[in-house]
DNA sequence: TAGTGGTCTAGACCACTTC
DNA sequence: AAGTGGTCTAGACCACTAA
């Protein structure tokens, strides 16, 4: 038999997915179902735990317990780094993908901050640098409103952006047409990627960073970039609200048994 | 301040990840930490919950708090639909991937389900179907070792595979090179596909299938595969215990100002 | 000030495992 | 039988929010 808890919270929560509590409503509180014979403080705060963990309801001190609404998810295809986008255009990648969702843009919602910092291992890895190399940090934590979605961390080679407006330390998007813009003119145009996904729980930082409710997952996307010599020129790591997000590639199915598939 | 329970699994997670708990050894018994004086019952079992549920420890009845080994992750890049692999050689794509991160295959490790069933919306949606209409399923668990690993389940139109081995019910690979390999020799030769990724928090079902750690996220992955002609002959949904994958995938960056790279 | 959720205690009892 | 983690209670007190 399952805990008294577990069957609370079950039975609120086949009531806030058939609709009958609805988004931004107040949950019953902890006291009236303590009233209501539901079992005492402990064992009811134990099942609106249990809810916030699955992604269903926010709790605050002095406000209640509301039922969240589900934001509808950004789609991220491969589209959005089209070089008709960033050199022909006038967006910055992360703007075009807003604009492709329907949604708005608004100033301000992109904080930045550049350093020149000690490769993490990951980093010089990437870039082909020995340890302890530096590297040019450009730091972005991106927000949808108010809301933060993602944070997004570039690393660069010094010698490929020095000089550049990608280590100008002013916030905002790095000008017209973004980074790739901004390395494109430097000579070092884009040409092929990799990103490589996987998901974790958050660390604490990362909780209090993206504003994340209880239970929420991150992903974490390491993004590599390429110029047609294969020179790394940015290599990124972002982290993203689970809920907030989904990736999409289309790709050929390999054939090593044909030579002409081969990537260079 | 931080809460006590806080501050307690703090410091356990300290000498976690320093090492001192080393993997599989014993966490102090909740008991001895009362005696000790870091709080009540209660309040200690709050904080071993706090370590389980951050993927640190597992706990079990009768026998006590142990720290988690972590399995090293499996990459997965497009290279395990290597059409040698199912065409000319032996391999099924999963097995392949276990070839690749050098662990050996085990008998017994898939377990395998078809059904004849109504198609779910979005099965419904990929495969250009009313809805309503039937479709097969083929549902597998797939393990390592004892340890499930994620599900898999794959949709395929009546008229695609009726009348060939992926419509029998038996369990384990579809035999040799797999379900590609099946849909080559009936003439559907595959040629491209797309996957879409996101991660959520698993449903209580999921837990107990893929007997996930408390906390653990899951990535569902919607794999969509098509032959040349752009007819849909697979659509497949999996879900993955996040903390045992990372996706890899290799692209070039797009250019719609140039023809020719366009995708039909 | 009143009401909300969050923490904490001391202790009882339960479910499960090992000896 | 003894020892483990898990549940539950009744009540106290704290932190935060709103009127």
């Amino acid at each position: 038999m399952a805990p008294k808890w577990r069957e609370l919270a079950d039975r609120l929560a086949d009531r806030i997915k058939s609709g009958e509590y609805a988004p931004g409503q107040q949950l019953p509180h902890i006291r009236d179902l303590v009233e209501a014979g539901e079992g005492s403080k402990s064992t009811v705060h134990q099942a609106y735990k249990a809810l916030e963990a699955e992604g269903l309801v926010t709790s605050s001190r002095g406000h209640g317990t509301v039922v969240r609404s589900q934001t509808p998810i950004k789609r991220l295809g491969i589209s959005r780094y089209d070089k008709a986008k960033w050199r022909d255009g006038d967006e910055v990648a992360f703007i075009a993908d807003r604009v492709a969702s329907g949604r708005a843009y608004r100033r301000g919602e992109q904080t930045q901050n550049v350093s020149r910092v000690e490769a993490p291992p990951a980093v010089a890895a990437a870039h082909g640098l020995p340890v302890g190399s530096e590297v040019y940090a450009r730091a972005r934590l991106v927000k949808e409103g108010d809301q933060p979605t993602h944070t997004l961390t570039s690393y660069y080679r010094p010698e490929h952006v020095e000089g550049t407006r990608l280590v100008d330390p002013t916030p905002g998007p790095a000008g017209r047409g973004g980074g790739y813009r901004v390395l494109y003119d430097a000579g070092y145009e884009i040409d092929h990627m990799k990103e490589e996904l996987f998901a974790r729980i958050p660390t604490a930082e990362e909780v209090k960073q993206l504003q994340l409710p209880v239970g929420e997952p991150v992903v974490e996307l390491h993004r590599t970039t390429c110029t047609a010599d294969g020179t790394v020129v940015e290599y990124a790591i972002g982290v993203h609200a689970a809920s907030r997000f989904a990736w999409e590639y289309d790709f050929k199915v390999p054939d090593s048994a044909r030579k002409e598939e081969v990537r260079p």
